[in-house]
DNA sequence: AAAGTGACGCATT
DNA sequence: TAATGCGCCACTT
């Protein structure tokens, strides 16, 4: 169920992302037009569907999600080295390298 | 209806 | 560098 077209477009915009790419809360924010991050990385906690690549979004150090909805930050590092994207740190992705730019 | 809460972001202390 | 405060606004109680 649809609460509202905002969370709709959060979940859009993250499986527009390409793999071994990662995009910030403040950035898909700004592209669908509000500034509020909060709603996006609500948005995903929310999500328990398996087709929105939630690991490939982190904040704006390139940590990743303390409370990771599926297995944790763990797993979403696990994820992220499994299409390629190497970690500074073991909650910290590279934006430097991987972030994603809309076209 | 009002208050509390939060996968954030940025400025200030 | 870490901690705190405030903005943002949808969701829950």
């Amino acid at each position: 169920m649809i609460k509202n077209n905002l969370y709709q477009k959060v979940y859009e915009t993250v499986k527009k992302i390409p793999p071994g790419k990662v995009v910030t809360y403040g950035q898909i924010a700004k592209m669908l037009g509000t500034r509020d991050a909060r709603r996006v990385g609500h948005a995903l906690h929310a999500n328990k569907d398996p087709l929105v690549p939630c690991h490939r979004v982190v904040d704006k150090s390139g940590r990743l999600a303390a409370n990771f909805a599926f297995e944790g930050s763990k797993e979403q590092a696990r994820r992220l080295i499994k299409e390629g994207v190497a970690l500074t740190d073991e909650m910290h992705v590279d934006l430097n390298l991987y972030l994603w730019k809309k076209l």
